[in-house]
DNA sequence: GGCAGTTCTATATAGACAGCATGTC
DNA sequence: CTATATAGAACTGCC
């Protein structure tokens, strides 16, 4: 299939243009792009040496990567780290590089046109359904990156078909097919709960009227006309979040008070955030979610271990996509997990159970944040997780956050010594080391890497680094930097270690 | 027997936004 | 129920 594809590539080199090839997966994306790569001329061995700068240790990834790019050709996916897609999209501005092979990424997010499109195919994987067409709008969003309005006066988009009958379907489908209708998303429950509480707690809504009055100048009303359907979707929403604690809906008949006794009248229940139900709008994280750190932590006091959070914060809607579990490695990630049972916050579901997969994927998931907290390096984690750069990233900028507003909630429902614990995760997590290393990661300037050397050394605490002399703090560290270090542990006065915060909230009452 | 080239088979399948408070190796 | 590109295994044929 690529070949037609390549030949198209390379006939767009030839032309002087530059062309946008959206794949359909990202082991697609990379070996279009090396495919190429191997048949160009270019020679761009700086930009080589700057996508290999991008990361601290370069991984598989960014050596096929700079290969690629070296020759002019990039491949661009979630999978790269942020540096190195900023870098792909510039240098494809400028002209540098002259072929993109990405994933849909490219055509939803930033405007980056190119003076020819190639779509190899119009069809892709999609859950339970194999092979689909994509949508109409999907093809739209690609084609349009197709032509520099600035500097051209055509673009051109290619797709290509298998056959002849393929390609009346698709001019049909494509050409002459309408976009799809857009619909709202604020039905999907998740949306709708985290909405509902947030509008409750900022007091926008503050009983049933209000509510109605503002869900129906929304799109979803608009477009679903059946008021009464919806007004018992919100209803239902409401009652939820009352179960969970989050809001309260005062009973009037005990009010006496004239504002009371008027609602009464109209029959209208009166909507409040508790304090809990504030604070968890105010993190932004969904409310199930909120409800489930809240049961988690409850177990917590018994069994707490590093996995026990890491676990609870893996099986989370916020966590998703979750690193998947793959046909070979089921056996062994059950193992694992019977290894931690007594560490699990939640009870198992049953392994018949259509949620068992989403389960043993946050297993999966908690396994690669416990190895990367113990240090262990990216290609490890690539080769042992398929988990790329950029996703390591995005996982751990997650995992910050909700251990955040799990601490914050700890702190709500007065659990101490749990937010010692979710404290100490988080540096881990920040830096990527095993907890005996802690102590040193106060100083500035050093990190994952240094401070593990330090220990090595048998330096292993800020009470070391005072004691040893420069010399040899110098041959472990560096002269700029080992001199840094001491003067830090001589001003011992600013002692502010990072990544924690003050606790702004006292509440002890509740 | 060793290797290159070829066919066969198993396997996996796109991605992004949130809180907070400042400074990674 | 429906697909397909890719990676890697198995296999072939040649020297």
């Amino acid at each position: 299939m690529t070949e037609e594809v390549i030949t198209i590539a390379l006939e767009t080199l030839q032309l002087q243009k530059q062309a946008l090839i959206f794949a359909a997966s990202r082991a697609s994306a990379e070996k279009t792009a090396e495919d190429i790569a191997k048949l160009t001329s270019f020679s761009l061995p700086l930009l080589e040496q700057e996508i290999l700068k991008a990361a601290s240790v370069p991984t598989k990834q960014c050596r096929r990567l700079s290969h690629c790019i070296r020759k002019g050709i990039a491949f661009h996916h979630a999978g790269l780290l942020q540096k190195q897609r900023e870098l792909i999209e510039e240098e494809f501005r400028k002209g540098t590089i002259r072929i993109i092979c990405a994933t849909p990424t490219l055509a939803a997010g930033l405007s980056l046109p190119a003076y020819r499109v190639i779509i190899p195919s119009l069809k892709r994987f999609s859950g339970s359904w194999g092979m689909d067409w994509i949508p109409v709008l999907e093809y739209l969003q690609m084609a349009g990156r197709a032509g520099r309005p600035e500097y051209e006066k055509e673009g051109q988009a290619i797709t290509i078909a298998k056959s002849d009958a393929e390609k009346d379907e698709i001019y049909e489908r494509y050409i002459c097919g309408e976009p799809e209708d857009i619909y709202s998303k604020l039905a999907v429950e998740p949306v709708l709960r985290t909405y509902l509480l947030s509008l409750i707690s900022s007091g926008i809504i503050n009983d049933e009227k209000s509510m109605k009055d503002f869900f129906s100048q929304t799109f979803w009303a608009h477009q679903f006309k059946d008021i009464s359907k919806l007004s018992s979707t919100m209803e239902k929403m409401v009652h939820v979040l009352e179960g969970w604690k989050f809001i309260i809906i005062p009973n009037n008949e005990e009010k006496n008070d004239f504002i009371s006794a008027s609602l009464l009248e109209r029959k209208e229940k009166v909507l409040k955030p508790t304090l809990l139900g504030k604070r968890i709008s105010e993190l932004y994280i969904d409310p199930l979610t909120a409800r489930y750190l809240l049961d988690c932590l409850e177990q917590f006091s018994e069994k707490k271990t590093t996995f026990s959070l890491l676990q609870m914060i893996s099986h989370t809607l916020e966590m998703r996509p979750l690193l998947r579990t793959k046909a070979k490695e089921g056996d062994k990630i059950q193992e694992e997990l019977v290894k931690r049972y007594e560490a699990l916050l939640e009870k198992e579901p049953s392994t018949f159970d259509p949620e068992y997969d989403e389960f043993l994927n946050s297993i999966k998931t908690a396994l690669f944040f416990e190895a990367w907290i113990n240090e262990f390096d990216e290609d490890y984690l690539m080769e042992t997780f398929d988990i790329r750069p950029g996703e390591i990233k995005v996982k751990l900028d997650t995992a910050d956050w909700l251990l955040y507003a799990a601490d914050e909630i700890a702190k709500i429902e007065n659990k101490k010594e749990i937010s010692k614990e979710i404290s100490k995760l988080r540096l881990r997590l920040q830096n990527g080391t095993k907890e005996e290393l802690l102590p040193l990661l106060r100083l500035k300037g050093i990190g994952r890497v240094r401070s593990r050397r330090l220990f090595n050394s048998g330096i292993k605490d800020l009470g070391d680094i005072k004691k040893v002399d420069i010399t040899t703090l110098s041959q472990i560290l560096g002269k700029a930097i080992a001199d840094d270090v001491k003067k830090q542990v001589g001003e011992e006065i600013k002692e502010v270690p990072k990544g924690t915060r003050k606790g702004q909230l006292s509440m002890e009452r509740f």
